[in-house]
DNA sequence: TACGTAAGTATCGTTGCGGAAACCAGGGTG
DNA sequence: CACCCTGGTTTCCGCAACGATACTTACGTA
């Protein structure tokens, strides 16, 4: 997750291009899986399932199956994701009080290159 | 930046793969690029050199160029790169705190595959 | 004249993440 | 029988990061 800035490319990211955005979907309570393609605009399925498989296995969210037809599956964060997206928070906080810097810095360099 | 832990890959992760190494390398003061080559293992001369010009084009760090021959150049970490450390600090605090229960959960995954 | 030296460049190859598009399972519905 | 639904899977592809190796520059020194 690139924190707060999706425009311009800032060098601060946990995990890989969703678990952020996962996680603030799920903050307010379980979500399926097609409830999260649609925030998420542009995640193809494969990607949504690595990532959520991922984050399954390091203990960030629970899947809970439901033997439907047509299946059912519902995603819940957990207490250790909570506290990843806290830390999240913190580098998004990061983020939006040093962007102005970092862009100025760009831009400085960007004239002396010219 | 993994952050803490090496041997297992853990979502949290700042910048390029040496960002991080590179600002706890520059923390107490100058380096020069042949200084930074020690620490970081393993570093090829490419990959540093585009991760000292990505930090400098941001403003996590300055370089001092010596016009002499050999050349000596030195890199020099700024305010703003130390915001970034600590930045970085905080989401290793986090990795030692939940890197145990991250494993567990892992644990748990396999086990209940197979 | 050849060599060493610091800080890179240049070139090539590998790997992995992310994305596009198509396919699948299996019961419900017309 | 054909089609719809959800939550995927499978296959293929491109790009960017990372890495290995060789080369360069330009001066002081042996």
């Amino acid at each position: 997750m690139f924190s707060g800035c999706e425009e311009v490319s800032v060098p601060v990211r946990i995990g890989d291009k969703w678990t952020g955005k996962i996680l603030v979907c799920l903050k307010d309570g379980k979500r399926r899986f097609s409830e999260l393609q649609v925030p998420l605009q542009g995640v193809t399925p494969k990607v949504l399932t690595e990532s959520l498989r991922a984050m399954e296995r390091d203990g960030f969210l629970l899947r809970h199956a439901h033997p439907e037809v047509p299946p059912r599956v519902e995603y819940e964060i957990t207490d250790l994701g909570r506290t990843l997206l806290e830390l999240m928070e913190t580098t998004c906080d990061w983020t939006a009080a040093h962007l102005t810097e970092l862009l100025q810095a760009r831009r400085a360099y960007q004239e002396r290159a010219v």
